[in-house]
RNA sequence: GGGCGAUUAGCUCAGCUGGCUAGAGCGCUUCGUUGACAUCGAAGAGGUCGGAGGUUCGAGUCCUCUAUCGCCCA
């Protein structure tokens, strides 16, 4: 006797258990063997600031979904894990608890404190993250997982670094970048969220210096960061005001003509707005145009220096005073005005990097940013020279991370050059198949376009390859300069020394490194017009004066070579790198690039290096499979690795990418933790269970579209759910107040003396009662196993309802790979569903049922048929729901040992190495799925006319049916099995079949279903009225298409035909139920 | 400002290259527990597909405009 099972699935007593199981049998190992079809995924490595919620929930369930099912496809199949260390995030989180917990900046701890800090802050939730992934039943190779900052991805990194430098691929900069002041670093483009806020136009006068007569006596320009000024060092004016004003007034009159009424006075304020400057503001404007000419000066308030007013196109002069401000070193757009204007024009900084002024803003230096507009303001009033003031709404960067408002700040940092280079880039050097590209960013785009790789690869992107091909393509064709240089303590330190060119005695000593360490060196000679040039090591002159910046290839590895650099006077660089540098490496630094046979992993991780003459993992997993993720990161990381790929091995990463949807919350917005809507998929875990979770994300997962999560609170209060979409808020954006008993509580969880709530979503019952249904009927099916023995001559005797199902299971498992082959989980987990719920259950089942409690022979095979479904179906559900599944496999393997029809099918101790279903193609019988289909209408309707009749569900009925002589023996087939499932006394069928005059009755185009005795006369009548309204109706319908000339001559002939029939169809519905009609009228 | 997308049943979503009566799950209504499962079974109701034009024999599907809401980029 085998163990019964629990009448209900309790998750918690078996995840456990089967977590144990796959990591004692080492189930998710992935070793090179001889194995060539592999499968590999790297995980978008969560980044170690905080826990998962539902959003990675969804990523790792998706990734683990293709890792299972890859691997019961039997590739040899990786899913590398790890976490990243994520930079400005992580740090930004350290500090900022550092503050709050011990009032303590980083400054108080020095670089190596903080860093610890940093270190055990990332143990920590490393930790949790990949205890939350256990909990989701992730099946990755848990003993390869990296960190960004491991040994093995930091050497990746700094060669990397080096190769680029070399290459003259990195180089330092002067750029414009965002600047956080509060975290006192550069952040990238994508890191700046843009707001619109409530600001200011101040216009400013700048006095004319030695005006001459006719000539106005100031201009002035207008600017939303007045403090700026004190670093103007021009203002311009367009050359050609009068050509560009006319040109904007045609414009406008032309939109005023195709103006709808809506906007018709808009447009007309606008050309009059345009014909009043023309006369107006124009002839001051041309007249500035030419003193801009001559190369006059303007007299800047305050700092009392003479400014060029230059002419360029920048000035605008259909806006404002027509006339602009330059300060190249904290705008954007100035900066680009001082590169086209350089001989007359300088760039002065005013800002120290806390966002303080220096000492070039003269009597604001020292003063904050904000402090210093409201002193160079009341100084404007003072002098008489604020001209006026305008509100405006006003779009501010943010930063991303310390929600503080970004200063364009010019400073030294450095870039990876994307754009086409002169001789081009060399990819995969020192490989066979090394090969040139114009540019890093070209080399990405064509990736994704006809170019492929030495293995035949290209990039392509799932479910909608175009759409996203577009936002990647798009992006990459501005090949912007990557800036890579943060000025952070945590992450990887730049692996540049530096030094003066002027730095006594350092040339000699430099060339004798170089000689020493050719190939872990490389120097170059920074020359002040921003070019440089390899230093030689036989002549590492630098007469031309600059700045010797030194790499050094391996760091960890030299640290004599780096205290000899430091010897000779060069210093090494302070800043880290950008965190998706070191991920834009992930595919490979994880598989020990650039030598994986002496790659340092800790103890007790599996060796990245070549053994028992298999080939080493780089070479064996890489370039891998496809990468899952957001589409929000398809720049930031997708084309990043790509690039990297590309240049360090000649190939591209992966082929595939999925991009799957975000979860949102019960309003709309994205899930996130900083929001406090987000979900921890451990809440969800301990509610429903690991698998109901998993369901509901995959059958969420269909094409692009978000997904709305509606979230609720359980209250700590009273223990009832509270939907947070229409919930009020408490003190802050994290605490909300229980309806019924009016306290506060928390769903952060963070707040002193706020009850937490736990969070949790009503959208996972679906998930709970579907692995409920599995393990109940896998529970029968146990039950009913008893004495099974596999017996192959059995496939010679399968009943109709034995063939029926296992045409449908050849069905479900056809569509089932179909559907996941497209990447759309939802519509493949929607038919297996469909195929063990809808078909297995409901009715085959219910079908045998009376064959199992008979015993025999019917009942043998019945065994064998239930038992080879459940078997498909426990491995057709494992990549979707794999604890139950894995629970019953072993249940299952227990009382069955042997499965199958014909022949055995492939057995394996554990579910999740057990082989993917395939092979039942010769079971497809569509005729059979038909008429099997007839039976079960038959049987829905007879349910139907109980409903409505109120005949009780078991009173015994008699059925006739009326049916031509080929369908009625389809019935009389499946004669007993109707009877059971109908609760039916007798069953008759065949074209002479009449109808008693108390019957009730159910009438289609080809059959006719009397069932005496249960009439209730009104009913019936009112029934068949109502059928016989519609019916008439689509009739209609269908005439009138066809008596349509054009519909029959232009419309696909087999339309036409269906059409056709349709009709005929219809009429002989119409003409039965108007019979059976006038025969209730008849007897009434 | 530029680009991409969404709007279908009370809710969350399907609906491929236009073509039979627009689907699913949940929720709702009615009925049903000696039965593997009430986390279940059976049946039913519920939508003029955001709005307005257009193309077409035919539009949820294609085009234009428009409203609302997202996301990305500047």
């Amino acid at each position: 006797m085998v163990k019964e099972l629990a009448t209900k699935y309790e998750p918690q007593n078996v995840e456990t258990a089967i977590t144990d199981r796959w990591r004692q049998r080492d189930a998710f190992k992935a070793v090179p063997d001889e194995r060539d079809d592999r499968y590999v995924i790297m995980m978008p490595l969560p980044n170690v600031t905080g826990a998962l919620h539902m959003g990675h929930a969804m990523d790792n369930v998706m990734q683990d979904l293709l890792t299972r099912w890859h691997r019961m496809q039997g590739d040899n199949t990786l899913w590398m894990a790890g976490t990243d260390h994520a930079g400005i995030a992580t740090q930004a989180v350290v500090e900022k608890r550092l503050l709050e917990l011990e009032g303590k900046t980083r400054h108080d701890l020095g670089r190596e404190g903080l860093v610890d800090r940093i270190w055990q802050w990332k143990d920590q939730y490393q930790k949790r993250i990949v205890s939350q992934q256990v909990a989701m039943g992730c099946s990755c190779d848990w003993d390869r997982q990296r960190f960004t900052m491991d040994p093995v991805c930091a050497r990746a990194v700094t060669w990397t670094f080096f190769s680029m430098f070399r290459d003259s691929l990195i180089f330092q900069g002067d750029r414009m970048v965002n600047w956080d002041c509060h975290l006192q670093t550069a952040v990238a483009d994508d890191e700046i969220e843009h707001k619109t806020v409530d600001g200011h136009f101040w216009h400013l006068r700048y006095p004319v210096s030695d005006p001459q007569p006719g000539e106005p006596e100031y201009v002035v320009v207008a600017t939303t960061r007045p403090e700026t000024m004190l670093g103007d060092t021009a203002v311009a004016v367009h050359p050609d005001p009068g050509t560009i004003l006319r040109e904007r007034l045609k414009q406008a009159q032309e939109k005023l003509a195709e103006a709808s009424d809506k906007t018709r006075d808009e447009c007309a304020e606008e050309v009059e707005r345009l014909e009043t400057r023309i006369t107006e503001v124009l002839p001051k404007l041309e007249k500035l145009a030419q003193m801009a000419a001559a190369g006059r000066s303007l007299n800047l308030p305050i700092q009392g220096r003479q400014i060029p007013l230059i002419a360029d196109e920048w000035a605008k002069p259909e806006l404002g005073s027509g006339c602009v401000k330059i300060t190249p070193a904290h705008d954007p757009n100035d900066y680009e005005v001082w590169q086209r204007h350089k001989d007359r024009v300088a760039a002065i900084n005013l800002l120290n990097p806390d966002g303080t002024l220096n000492e070039n803003a003269g009597p604001c230096q020292g003063l904050d940013r904000f402090d210093a507009r409201k002193k160079i303001i009341s100084t404007f009033e003072d002098l008489g020279l604020l001209d006026h003031i305008e509100d405006r709404k006003v779009e501010v960067g943010h930063s991303d991370r310390s929600k503080t408002p970004v200063e364009p700040f010019l400073s030294l940092q450095w870039f990876v050059k994307m754009s086409d280079v002169d001789g081009g880039v060399v990819c995969g050097r020192g490989l066979d198949h090394e090969f040139k590209v114009p540019g890093l960013a070209q080399a990405a785009i064509d990736a994704a376009s006809e170019w492929e790789s030495h293995t035949g690869r290209s990039l392509t992107f799932h479910p909608d390859p175009e759409r996203y091909r577009n936002t990647y393509v798009n992006w990459l064709s501005e090949k912007r300069d990557w800036c890579i240089s943060r000025q952070l303590w945590w992450g990887h330190r730049i692996p540049i020394w530096s030094c003066d060119s002027e730095t006594p005695n350092v040339g000699e000593a430099l060339g004798q490194l170089l000689n020493a360490h050719p190939e872990i060196l490389c120097a170059r000679l920074q020359l002040v017009d921003g070019t440089s040039r390899i230093l030689n090591a036989d002549n590492p002159s630098t007469e031309e004066g600059g700045r010797i910046l030194v790499c050094l290839r391996d760091p960890a590895a030299h640290e004599e070579v780096a205290l000899g650099l430091e010897a000779i006077g060069l210093v090494q660089d302070p800043d880290v790198l950008d965190t998706w540098f070191s991920s834009a490496l992930w595919p490979h630094s994880t598989l020990g690039w650039p030598n994986p046979e002496n790659a340092q992993v800790d103890d007790g991780q599996r060796s990245l290096a070549a053994l028992a003459g298999n080939s080493d993992c780089l070479d064996y997993f890489y370039p891998g499979s496809c990468l899952v993720t957001g589409r929000d990161i398809i720049t930031l990381w997708v084309a990043r690795m790509i690039i990297m790929g590309l240049y360090n091995l000649g190939d591209m990463p992966f082929t595939d990418v999925f991009l799957h949807a975000n979860i949102l919350d019960g309003k709309g917005e994205r899930m996130s933790k900083s929001k406090g809507n987000g979900i921890d998929p451990v809440d969800i875990i301990e509610r429903y269970g690991t698998d109901a979770m998993r369901y509901v994300l995959c059958e969420m997962q269909t094409g692009t579209q978000d997904i709305r999560l509606p979230v609720q609170a359980i209250s700590p209060f009273t223990g009832n759910t509270i939907d947070l979409a229409t919930a009020k808020h408490g003190q802050n954006i994290f605490t909300y107040l229980c309806p019924e008993s009016g306290k506060e509580f928390d769903v952060l969880g963070t707040l002193e003396g706020v009850p937490a709530a736990k969070m949790v979503s009503d959208r996972f019952d679906v998930g709970r009662n579907f692995c409920n249904k599995l393990w109940n009927a896998a529970r029968f099916a146990l039950l009913n196993l008893e004495g099974y023995e596999f017996d192959a001559s059995r496939s010679n005797k399968l009943m109709t309802e034995d063939r029926w199902i296992l045409s449908r299971l050849a069905a479900a498992c056809e569509g089932v790979h179909q559907q996941l082959s497209e990447y759309n989980p939802s519509a493949a987990i929607g038919l297996a569903r469909e195929f063990f719920w809808g078909e297995l259950c409901d009715w085959y089942l219910e079908a045998i049922k009376p064959r199992l409690k008979e015993g025999g022979d019917d009942a043998g095979t019945a065994q064998q048929v239930l038992a080879t479904c459940l078997d498909q179906v426990l491995r057709l559900l494992h990549p979707f729901v794999p604890f139950i599944t894995e629970e019953l496999w072993g249940s299952l393997r227990d009382i069955a040992p042997i499965r199958g029809i014909s022949s055995p099918l492939a057995d394996n101790e554990l579910l999740c190495l057990a082989a993917w279903p395939e092979q039942w193609q010769e079971f497809r019988q569509e005729k059979l799925e038909q008429s099997f289909g007839r039976s079960q209408d038959l049987i829905r309707t007879l349910r139907d006319l109980r409903a409505r009749h109120n005949v009780p569900p078991r009173q015994p009925l008699e059925v006739r049916i009326k049916v031509a002589n080929e369908n009625a023996q389809d019935f009389m087939d499946l004669e007993s099995l109707i009877l059971h499932l109908g609760a039916l006394s007798s069953i008759s069928a065949g074209p002479d079949q009449v109808r008693t005059i108390d019957s009730a009755a159910s009438v289609s185009a080809d059959i006719e279903i009397y069932v005496p005795g249960v009439i209730d006369l009104e009913k019936e009548k009112l029934r068949l009225a109502d059928q016989l309204e519609k019916t008439g109706k689509r009739l209609e319908g269908s005439q009138k298409k066809l008596a349509n000339e054009n519909f029959v001559s232009r419309a696909a002939p087999e339309v036409v035909e269906r059409e056709r029939h349709l009709v005929e169809e219809l009429e002989r519905e119409l003409t039965s139920i108007r019979e059976n009609l006038a025969a209730l009228e008849d007897q009434s």
